[in-house]
DNA sequence: ACGTTGACCTATA
DNA sequence: GTATAGGCCAACG
């Protein structure tokens, strides 16, 4: 058992290059659903975590990319989520249905 | 320890 | 489909 923040890192390593989640998914993965919030409190520390966080790959339920703006800059989100082949429009995900990965659904609720 | 905040989500109009 | 209101949980000051 771990930080909240060190379970959030976990699950965002995780994700695939070229897919997306939602702060809900990993929050839900967490076995905290109502702590979507907390997702991206622990993306904004992510900064001074050790390694490399893919925060980029996580977005909000509606694949608006919320966080753009928490990067280095505004663009960078979207820059990196277009070289993993992911297509952004007007700061959404395009094909974002079939590009979600779901953590409980692929990695299954752990005990 | 209390109050506020926060890269969210769901419901209602 | 867009706009507004409420709720949720954990960290920060």
């Amino acid at each position: 058992m771990e930080d909240f923040f060190t379970r959030v890192y976990e699950v965002v390593r995780l994700i695939p290059p070229g897919r997306v989640t939602s702060y809900g998914a990993i929050a839900a993965y967490l076995g905290a659903p109502g702590a979507a919030r907390m997702v991206g409190w622990a993306m904004n520390a992510s900064h001074h975590s050790p390694g490399f966080v893919p925060a980029h790959r996580v977005v909000n339920r509606n694949g608006l990319l919320t966080g753009k703006h928490h990067f280095g800059s505004p663009a960078v989100m979207q820059e990196l989520l277009e070289n993993e082949g992911v297509r952004v429009i007007d700061d959404h995900v395009d094909n974002f249905s079939c590009l979600f990965w779901d953590p409980v659904k692929e990695l299954g609720e752990p005990d």
